[in-house]
This record gives C-alpha cells, sequence and structure tokens, in this order.
DNA sequence: CCTGTATTTTAGTAATTGCTAAAATACAGG
DNA sequence: CCTGTATTTTAGCAATTACTAAAATACAGG
C-alpha cells in the first residue's frame, strides 16, 4: 500500500478561503469556478474529489466557520453566568460581524435566508443552524432559572428567541454597513431587557 | 397614431407573482424562466419589452411591495405618537412575515444580503430601502424628543438603529419558521425598552 | 381595407452552471 | 525499477443563464 499522488493544496487554508466566498456572495451567489479560483485549486475535479459537491462543501465551511470565525459563539458558553454568557454571544456578534478581516454579518444568516428550489438542501442547513444555536440558548436560560439566576417567572423560551433575534438583527445591520460601536450600542441596550433578580 | 397589439397579461398582477418568486427565492435564486412562468408571460422577449431587465424589474417589484404587502410600514408612521407609530410598525413586521398568502420574511432582508458581483446593484438597492425606513424611523424619533413624547436625555438615533434591529431579525426569525405569536412576544419584549417620560 | 403601432412569437446568442469520465502524473513502499 | 494509489489534468457533458434580433400578430384610427 503507498501514498499516492500529494495534495497540491492545503485542505484547511482552502476551506478557509472557501468560506470567505461562501460569507461574502452566499451559497447561491457563489459558483464552482469562484471557489477554485480563492481556494487554489486549478481544476474543478480536485474539488470535488477532495470536497464531494458543492453542498457537501458549504457544510464542511459552516463548520470551520464554527470553529473559526465564530469561536466565540460556543465559548460564550463558557462564561460562569448564563448573563455574562449572552452578553459575550452579542458582543462578540457585534465584533465578529465587523472584522475588516472578513466578509461583514454573519454566513449563518446571509448564507441563504430564500433561495430556489435547487439550493433548498442549503437554506435549510442554515436554518437548522440558527435553529441549533438558540436551543443552546435556551437551555442555557432554563438552567439559570433553576439555578435562581434570573426570576422564577421568567419565561426562557421567549428570552432566548429574544436574544436570537437581536443576534440575527445585528448580522443584518453589520451586512448593512453598520459601524461596529453601532452594534455595541444595540447590544447594551437590548441587554437592559436582561431580567435581574430583586434585590433580596 | 393607434395602439399596437394589446398586453396579454396585466401589468400589475404580473409584478404581484414576480414579486412572490423575488420574494421566495431572493433575487439570484431567482431565473428570468421562473419569472415568465410565475407571471403568466409566455416568452422572455415580453418580459423585457414589459418590464426593462432583471435588475429594473426588481426595482418595480420592491415598489409594489411597498405598496402592497409592506405598506403596514408607511402607514405605521400615521399613528399619532412615535411610540403607537414604532408598535404598529413591529407588530405589523410580525403579521407580515407570517402571512400565510406570501413568502415568509421579508424580501428586502433576504432578497439579497449576500450575493456575486453580478448582483451587487440588486443587494446595493436593497441596503439602501433598508436604510431608508431606519432613518424615517429616526427622523421620528427626534421629533418625538422636540415634541416630549420621549425624554431629553433619549438617543434617537441608538432607538431607531435598535428597533431596526428588532424588525430585521423578526425577519430572519419568520424565515426560519418561528411562528406569529412568537414573533408578537419578541416585539412586546422589545418594547419594553420604550423610554417612559418619568412621571412628573 | 389599409396603415401605424406595440405587442407576441420564433429562434437564437455567447457565457456560465454544476459536474464527470478518462488519461496523465507524482509520490510511497517493496 | 516496478507496482499501487491518490491526486491533477484534459476535455467535455447537458442544462441553464440573461438577453436579443427579426418576424409574425393583433389591435386602433382613418
Amino acid at each position: 500500500m503507498a501514498g499516492g499522488r500529494p495534495r497540491s493544496f492545503d485542505s484547511d487554508v482552502a476551506l478557509d478561503r472557501a468560506l470567505e466566498v461562501f460569507w461574502r456572495q452566499g451559497y447561491e451567489g457563489t459558483a464552482i469556478s469562484d471557489l477554485t479560483k480563492a481556494m487554489g485549486i486549478s481544476n474543478a475535479p480536485s474539488l470535488y474529489n477532495a470536497f464531494g459537491n458543492k453542498e457537501q462543501l458549504f457544510v464542511k465551511v459552516l463548520d470551520r466557520y464554527a470553529e473559526g470565525p465564530a469561536r466565540y459563539i460556543r465559548e460564550a458558553f463558557d462564561q460562569p453566568t448564563a448573563r455574562a454568557a449572552v452578553e459575550a454571544l452579542l458582543h462578540g456578534a457585534a465584533d465578529a460581524t465587523t472584522d475588516p478581516g472578513h466578509p461583514r454579518g454573519c454566513i449563518t444568516v446571509q448564507g441563504g435566508l430564500a433561495c430556489s428550489p435547487a439550493a433548498e438542501s442549503a437554506r435549510d442547513e442554515l436554518t437548522a443552524r440558527r435553529a441549533a444555536g438558540e436551543a443552546a440558548l435556551r437551555e442555557r436560560l432554563q438552567r439559570a432559572r433553576t439555578r435562581g439566576e434570573i426570576p422564577a417567572g421568567t419565561d426562557p423560551d421567549g428570552l432566548a428567541r429574544y436574544f436570537t433575534t437581536i443576534y440575527q438583527g445585528v448580522a443584518v445591520q453589520a451586512a448593512g454597513g453598520a459601524t461596529r460601536e453601532q452594534l455595541h450600542g444595540i447590544v447594551d441596550m437590548a441587554m437592559t431587557l436582561w431580567p435581574e433578580q430583586p434585590a433580596a
């Protein structure tokens, strides 16, 4: 058994480049030729050989996104309190969606909100990932209520939906050109809705 | 001078049908063939003759949207108080983005957040319209402060950005499958940030 | 009926789409 | 050097993209 011809490109670097393109142009606005060009792959067959088809590459790119530019999301949940987690999540979003080193906004939001029937699976993948984020936040808030971090009368589901809506709205604002400072201001306002435990 | 061959389709009906397609599939996910099929126009040249090119048709469709399914936005500004206006705007969004008679969400948000260079003008058109909506709200809130509807210490720009963010987040939520009731709940929460005039 | 006009229809353009079969190539191990 | 393996390269697929020139058609007014 042997090794075969070596890859002419680095898989992770190529995924990062593909991420940039999908992020900036969305799933349907991105052509395979855009990808090969950006990824440093000279011919389409090499791309298909390494990453499957466009749809499968998109999923790999989303995973790469979650581990790279959007890692702050997972890390936000490491905060000791639910409030600190939400703050880290939203202020992290304000930073990440305006990072000059990346396209503006969030690929999970702008990657494919509306699309042709041919791209439905990509859209569904994005919808599922947004829903998963909201679910994680919901569970965190439920735990926070059990632990007494927030009042017993609070609705964790509604609160999770509210902060998720802020997150997604911030992403749209960023895509539209809002500045980082403006986004942090929005987040500060949104956080004033945090249900404080009435002083005992 | 004479009349020429009569149109085989109604322009307004055709625009409504085109709106549905662009709304559901976005600018770049919509092909001319999708449009002619939905609009009841048998051949592409008739479409180009009547509406110009794809880009120009898209703009006409956005105007039709503003006068039709999104008329509630303009009408919200007719409310006597700024608070009532924002409430009408956001609760109207909760209803409009979940209207079973139309695609979910808001075409101005999901029509083209990220796109290929070829669709940049459509994306810019959408960005400009969202910015115009935010500007209208900002001016309304500035007037509200002058009139004493909201405290003198309030920041109308930040407030306008906040409510616009809610609006856009609601649109994303709707596109992702949130129910009408859930969206109204989000709006109710968002409205609790309204700056009340301290009781004199 | 004839003319002028504005539409529809026919037939097409060049370019691009996502994708692939088959051949050429470059390495590792023996 | 030879074999096996995994890649790259070449060449191409059928389908679709936005769009258009030119001819056919259907009406109004005279």
